[in-house]
DNA sequence: TGTAGGTAGTTGAGGACACAACCATATCAC
DNA sequence: GTGATATGGTTGTGTCCTCAACTACCTACA
């Protein structure tokens, strides 16, 4: 079969998806740096206090993180140092353990989330029509679907 | 000034975007492994397959690959010594090297692109419609503009 | 000419991540 | 129960990237 080029149009969305991806994520980044966190911080700090009892079991957060349980042990290093979240043992089953949001943890993301959604708004959001934020939650959710299909 | 939450379809076109995107650049990088590439391999050598002469200085390509100059000498130690590239002093300018694309690398990406290019279909383009890929490109070309102009 | 300042690229140090190897604990088969 | 296997998490090692410091070179101006 001959290979299918991509057109122009076809081209022009998967080049400027790429180049300008990485520069919003560093730009994001920049706008959380003042409180001391980085990207993944955030996302650790934010999925752990959308959890029950502001916490979740290491591999289930590293998952949610896509992070590989290695890469959640070193992440956890930092945000353990600064004591914005805690190890906690399991009583259940002694291989578990479960991170665990600490207050600190949770007042330095509700000052922080508010400054972050308003970057995520000027940088990416407001700049959209409704019909474009639309295509968006759909284009990515079909790729998302793909991606879950392909590799089970 | 109250903080402006996201709407809840602000907030998916968000959230999945940020967990899409990852997942999408490993599968691409997956597919790109055969020809023992990486993803930033492969950037690096279709830059210098697009440049006149197939060689762009050390510093335009450090910038069109989004990457700082040191980053761009470390990445270069990969594909020089896979002699996909070859470093060219300048005769006019002492300061100035040149990255020059070698036949190697050239034929190397001429067999990678065509299945490239077909992870790409696969895994977004042909999951679209015609207007997402409108909308991806001019929302992106939005914000892409938009991050040139807030920093300069 | 000679020196001050800017520019191109490399190097040293350190951070974040992955993979593989490794414990410790739990579960299953018998 | 007891041994084989699976699961949860950490540690050793290596890669890729950044920042800061450095070298080498070029340019401007007195």
């Amino acid at each position: 079969m001959a290979t299918r080029w991509l057109t122009p149009a076809e081209m022009a969305a998967w080049r400027t998806f790429i180049e300008t991806t990485g520069d919003l994520m560093k730009a994001i980044e920049r706008d959380l740096a003042p409180f001391g966190l980085d990207r993944g911080d955030y996302q650790l700090l934010a999925m752990l206090s959308e959890a029950p009892d502001h916490r979740l079991r290491m591999s289930d957060l590293a998952d949610s993180l896509r992070l590989t349980r290695s890469g959640l042990t070193r992440r956890m290093e930092g945000v353990l140092k600064k004591k914005l979240v805690v190890r906690v043992q399991s009583d259940h089953d002694g291989r578990v353990a479960y991170a665990s949001l600490t207050p600190k943890g949770f007042e330095l993301l509700k000052t922080a989330a508010p400054l972050h959604l308003e970057s995520v708004r000027r940088l990416m959001i407001d700049l959209l029509t409704p019909t474009e934020i639309r295509s968006f939650a759909s284009a990515f959710g079909k790729i998302s679907q793909n991606l879950a299909r392909e590799q089970g």
